[in-house]
DNA sequence: TATTGTTATACTCTATAACTATA
DNA sequence: TATAGTTATAGAGTATAACAATA
């Protein structure tokens, strides 16, 4: 939720900055370009009081039905300890429900309620015009790309670690 | 710093996960992205007693001598009082000074030591081998698409707002 | 009045260790 | 012993409001 700049900031007698240097560091753009649709993603799901971490985890229920926390959170990336939180969250509003698995009673089924595929539906919308929105000037076959490459740096530290 | 996955999670009966949904979700797959990145490049830069966010401030300053704490903050998107303790790391170190502007009296010009400019040098050789290795298997054609990709999406923003 | 840098603060995300109950 | 989920906790990044000094 930055401001945008100020004209003051804008005509100064200091460098232009550093494209030279950082256009290399491909970290730093990407970095950029993640808060960019971080905030643009948080104001998305603002009126549906999800974030993208809660939004993620919805999403992933409703489409896989049943799965465990600990599936969850390896799919999702996250840490075993920090997925429980969300789905308290989400537990506590009453859009999934945390059901004992006959067959290990350590774990947990994961499954949306009426009440949480009602909301997917609808915020998955919004989240389709946010992309949308934000890929516009972006086409497909770019759009492609950028996701086959995201993959192949995810692939990257599977195989060197 | 996440574990390699357990063979024993590998092999369950729910579905394998959800790539059919998550496939459109481009932020989804930038932030597992990111992640990857942002954690890699952090052990990278243990070394050199820096993170993502000092290594940047670091390397904007050496590249633009004079600058001051308002511009590069708006150069690397954060918020000025976030800055502020990213600068006092530094001046700490002794790899920055904060020099007053004659002209501004406000301001602060900021500038690297030689020691700045020793750690720039030796950081900016480890985090180039952390890209070409999170990045092989990405050809330089396909980088510099994503790296389009990610201007354009920071343009929407600019562009919408 | 406005801007630069600052302090204080709060929220979110991330990671680890240690616990419980089950297997 | 090992695994699923949990609790507690700490570190890091981000955002806003309010302030002093200066313009």
């Amino acid at each position: 939720m930055k401001k945008a700049v100020t004209p003051a900031q804008e005509s100064t007698e200091v460098t232009k900055v550093s494209d030279a240097t950082m256009r290399g560091f491909v970290g730093y753009q990407i970095k950029r370009a993640f808060n960019v649709i971080q905030d643009d993603l948080a104001k998305t799901l603002k009126p549906f009081e999800l974030r993208m971490l809660t939004y993620t985890a919805l999403v992933l229920i409703v489409d896989n039905p049943g799965m465990r926390q600990s599936q969850l959170a390896d799919a999702m990336d996250i840490e075993r300890p920090n997925l429980v939180v969300i789905i308290d969250e989400l537990e506590r509003r009453e859009l999934i429900v945390r059901d004992r698995v006959p067959t290990d009673r350590r774990a947990y089924a994961l499954k949306a309620t009426l009440a949480g595929r009602r909301l997917y539906e609808k915020s998955v919308a919004a989240v389709t015009a946010h992309e949308e929105r934000l890929l516009r000037g972006v086409d497909k076959d770019t759009i492609a790309t950028v996701l086959a490459a995201m993959k192949a740096i995810e692939k990257a530290k599977r195989d060197g670690s």
